[in-house]
DNA sequence: CTGAATCCTTTAGGATACTG
DNA sequence: CAGTATCCTAAAGGATTCAG
């Protein structure tokens, strides 16, 4: 088992705890969702959509996905002021992976709840 | 765009969030590897693997994952103790979506450093 | 060796008020 | 509309001590 540790420890030279430490949030993967959903989408539209973040939170999922590259921003100098979001080609290529991830959830859902409930008593 | 709220809306409803809120913690997605590496593992040799997960995290995240029935514990009643875990077949229906999610994190690694640093100023 | 229990610090996240 | 700024709470996680 020789190098493992190249990929596990310590945060910053592991590609997978610097890039999970991201998504690991409450509310990036479901942002990466919509956005894939939608294609183009408003500020509020997400916020919305997601129902019960808030203001500040997805402000601050969308600023650190912009800076990931996953995320594009594109203001309009409107008044009142309009901004939408798109992904970028970077976050597309994610997007697979996080269905997949979402559609293990959903097959799985059930059987979890199940062991969960078993497990406490 | 009609039912994407039943995707998306409220945290107890959306298995996408019940199943993300629990691997979006700082190690479970680590063990899970590990787990799959070595196919039969002791607790220390996770811990040393890992190197800085404290014992207190690696127990409850291995809880967690017991109690998922991702994880199976084998407790062997010797002096000292010995505990062994693997991946139930549960668990390792997960591992090709963690693998795929964390070979995307390395190879793309590179140019979210980059965006990053280059965001920031 | 594999924990459990306790205390403590840090971080994530929400509520609210305010602004161009 | 799309934020920013501030304050506050809750949750995650670490350090330490103790035990079978």
């Amino acid at each position: 088992m020789e190098n493992i540790l190249e990929i596990y420890s310590g945060t910053e030279n592991c590609p997978i705890r610097t890039v999970l430490d991201r998504f690991g949030d409450k509310w990036s993967m479901l942002v990466l969702l919509i956005l894939d959903h939608e294609k183009k989408v408003r500020f509020n539209q997400i916020h919305k959509t997601i129902g019960d973040v808030s203001q500040k939170m997805l402000t601050v999922t969308l600023r650190k996905l912009e800076a990931d590259g996953l995320v594009e921003r594109t203001v309009f100098p409107e008044i009142p002021p309009r901004v939408e979001y798109n992904l970028t080609p970077r976050g597309q290529s994610l997007i697979p992976h996080v269905q997949n991830l979402s559609q293990w959830a959903k097959d799985n859902i059930g059987e979890i709840r199940a062991s969960r409930a078993n497990y406490s008593k």
